[in-house]
RNA sequence: GUGACUGUAGCUCAGCUGGUAGAGCCCCGGACUGUGACUCCGGUUGUCGCGGGUUCGAACCCCGUCAGUCACCCCA
C-alpha cells in the first residue's frame, strides 16, 4: 500500500452537498450580473508573472510572498497562478481591444491562488466573482457596482449581517505625497514604533495606518490625515458618491482606515465586512482603478469594479443557517428493477418518466439486488415515490404492470397497468405530466 | 513566515495523572418474514497521526516531525 494522497494544502474539495449550495450561489450571483447588463469574461489561471506583478504592486504582500511563481518546465517563461483577476481581465481588454469602442461591463468567476497559511475564510485555492466596468468616470458607475453587492447580499438574505465601509484614497500622486509626509512622521517618533512599524514605514508607510497594536493607534492619532492631501476634484467624486448611495438608501460607514492591498485603486475604494466569519470579516471589496489599463500598455481608461469571495459568502450561509431547502439536489422517484429479466424494461420506463417529468430527479435501481434490498436503496435516496417493475417468479414473464409505492409512513401502495403508469406517477405526486 | 490548540473505529467521542482496546451511530454478509422492519448469528469497526526516547511495560510522560483548526500578518 501506498501512503494516503490528499488536497494540497488550503485546497478544498468540494463535495455534493456543498458543491449543490455553490451552484445555487452561482446561479444567483450570475443572473443580478445579468440583469445589470454586466457579460461574461474567462481568462486562463495562469498568466506572465509581470502582469500580476506590475498591476499589483512590487511592495505588496501578495507578490512578494503569496504568489505561486514558477518557471515554465519547457521554455523557461515565468509563470504565476492568478491571485486575483483584475490584472487578468484588464490584460485581455487591452490585448483584444475590447477597450476601443466604447464602455464594457464585464463580470467573471473563478479559483485564485494565494500561498497564505490557510484558516478560517481564508484557502490557498479560493473562489472569487468579480465585475469591472471600464470608460466610466463615475460616481455613477461607483453607485452602480456597490449597488451590485447590496442587492446581492438581499438575494442571498445576508443583508442584516454584511455593512459597507468606504474611504477616498485619493490618486496615486496624492498617495505619495501623503505617504512622504507618513514617513517624515514616523521617522519622528521612530523610539515609538514597535518592530511590524518600522519595517513598513519606509516600504509601505500607510499599512502602519492598520497596525492592530494600541499604542501603534494612540501615536497614529496625530499623525497626517490622508484627507489633507487628497484633491478637490477626488474630494467632490467622493462626496457625490456618497449621495448616490443615499440617495439609493444604501447604508454606509466611512472608514479613513480602510486602504486596499493592491496598488491600483484611487480615489472611491469599499469593502463589505462581516461580523460572522471571524477574523476574516470582508466578504467583498472593490474600488476604482483609473490607471490601470494604461499601466498595463492600454490607452488610459476609468475604470472600477470589485471581487468578492464565495467561500465567504457560503461560510455566512452555513453559519446563519441561511441555506435554502432549493439548494440541495432532491430525488423524487427511485425506480425498482426486481429480477434480471426487465432490466431493460426498467432503463426504459425510467427513461419515459423522465420525459414526462422533466423537473424531478429520477433515479433507476442498477446493480441487481433482491427486493428488499432495493426497497431500502429507495428509501436510503430520499425519493417520495418507488416505481416497481418486478418479474413474475414463476414464470419469469415480463410484467405488463407496475407498482407504485409511498415511500412515507404510509407505504400506500397501488397496482398500474404499464401504459398508464405516468399518468399514475402524476397522481401520486399532485402534478400532471 | 510566527504562535496557540487538537490528532484514538467510516462518524461522534470515552479511556480515572504508565499495566494487555472501548461505547453509541453507521456499514457488510447470513437466517427469518415478501415489502425500510423486528429478532438472531457473524464480520471490518484500530500501524491509538508518524518517528525516536525514558521505562520491565507508553494511547498516556519527554523530544522531533507531519496534518488539521484558529489567530497574527494580509486579504476575498
Amino acid at each position: 500500500m501506498s501512503s494516503k494522497l490528499s488536497a494540497v494544502k488550503g485546497m478544498n474539495d468540494l463535495l455534493p452537498e456543498q458543491a449543490e449550495l455553490w451552484e445555487l450561489v452561482e446561479a444567483k450571483v450570475s443572473e443580478v450580473f445579468r440583469q445589470y447588463g454586466y457579460r461574461p469574461i474567462r481568462t486562463p489561471i495562469v498568466e506572465t508573472t509581470p502582469v500580476f506583478v506590475r498591476a499589483i504592486g512590487e511592495v505588496t504582500d501578495i507578490v512578494e510572498k503569496e504568489m505561486y511563481s514558477f518557471n515554465d518546465a519547457l521554455n523557461g517563461e515565468a509563470l504565476t497562478l492568478r491571485p486575483e483577476n483584475t490584472a487578468a481581465v484588464v490584460r485581455a481588454a487591452i490585448e483584444h481591444n475590447l477597450l476601443y469602442d466604447g464602455p464594457r461591463r464585464l463580470w467573471y468567476f473563478g479559483p485564485m491562488f494565494r500561498h497564505e497559511r490557510p484558516q478560517k475564510g481564508r484557502y490557498r485555492q479560493f473562489h472569487q466573482f468579480g465585475v469591472e466596468a471600464f470608460g466610466m468616470a463615475g460616481p455613477d458607475i461607483d453607485a452602480e457596482v456597490i449597488q451590485i453587492g447590496a442587492l446581492l447580499w438581499q438575494e442571498l438574505g445576508l443583508t442584516p449581517f454584511i455593512t459597507l465601509q468606504i474611504n477616498n484614497i485619493g490618486s496615486a500622486a496624492d498617495r505619495q505625497g501623503y505617504a512622504k509626509a507618513l514617513t517624515a512622521f514616523l521617522e519622528q517618533h521612530v523610539d515609538q514604533l514597535d518592530t511590524d512599524a518600522r519595517n513598513r514605514m519606509h516600504s509601505n508607510p500607510m499599512r502602519v495606518l492598520d497596525s492592530k497594536n494600541p499604542e501603534m493607534q494612540a501615536l497614529l492619532a496625530s499623525a497626517p490625515l490622508l484627507t489633507d492631501f487628497v484633491s478637490d476634484e477626488s474630494k467632490a467624486h467622493y462626496a457625490a458618491l456618497q449621495a448616490l448611495l443615499a440617495a439609493a438608501g444604501i447604508a454606509f460607514e466611512e472608514n479613513p482606515r480602510l486602504v486596499r492591498g493592491l496598488d491600483y485603486y484611487n480615489n472611491c475604494v469599499f469593502e463589505w465586512v462581516t461580523q460572522e466569519l471571524g477574523a476574516q470579516g470582508t466578504v467583498c471589496g472593490g474600488g476604482r482603478y483609473d490607471g490601470l489599463v494604461e499601466q498595463l500598455g492600454g490607452k488610459p481608461t476609468l475604470a472600477a469594479g470589485f471581487a468578492m469571495g464565495i467561500e465567504r459568502l457560503v461560510l455566512m450561509l452555513e453559519s446563519l443557517s441561511l441555506i435554502p431547502a432549493s439548494a440541495l439536489q432532491v430525488v423524487d422517484i427511485y425506480v425498482l428493477v426486481v429480477g434480471e429479466g426487465v432490466v431493460a424494461e426498467g432503463l426504459a420506463l425510467a427513461r419515459s418518466l423522465r420525459t414526462a417529468f422533466p423537473d424531478l430527479g429520477i433515479i433507476g435501481h442498477c446493480g441487481g439486488g433482491k427486493y428488499n434490498s432495493q426497497l431500502k436503496r429507495a428509501y436510503a435516496s430520499g425519493a417520495r415515490l418507488a416505481v416497481i417493475l418486478e418479474q413474475d417468479a414463476d414464470t419469469s414473464a415480463t410484467p405488463n404492470t407496475v407498482k407504485l409505492r409511498r415511500l412515507d409512513d404510509s407505504g400506500q401502495s397501488e397496482t398500474t397497468d404499464i401504459d398508464s403508469v405516468v399518468a399514475k406517477v402524476g397522481e401520486f405526486l399532485s402534478i400532471s405530466a
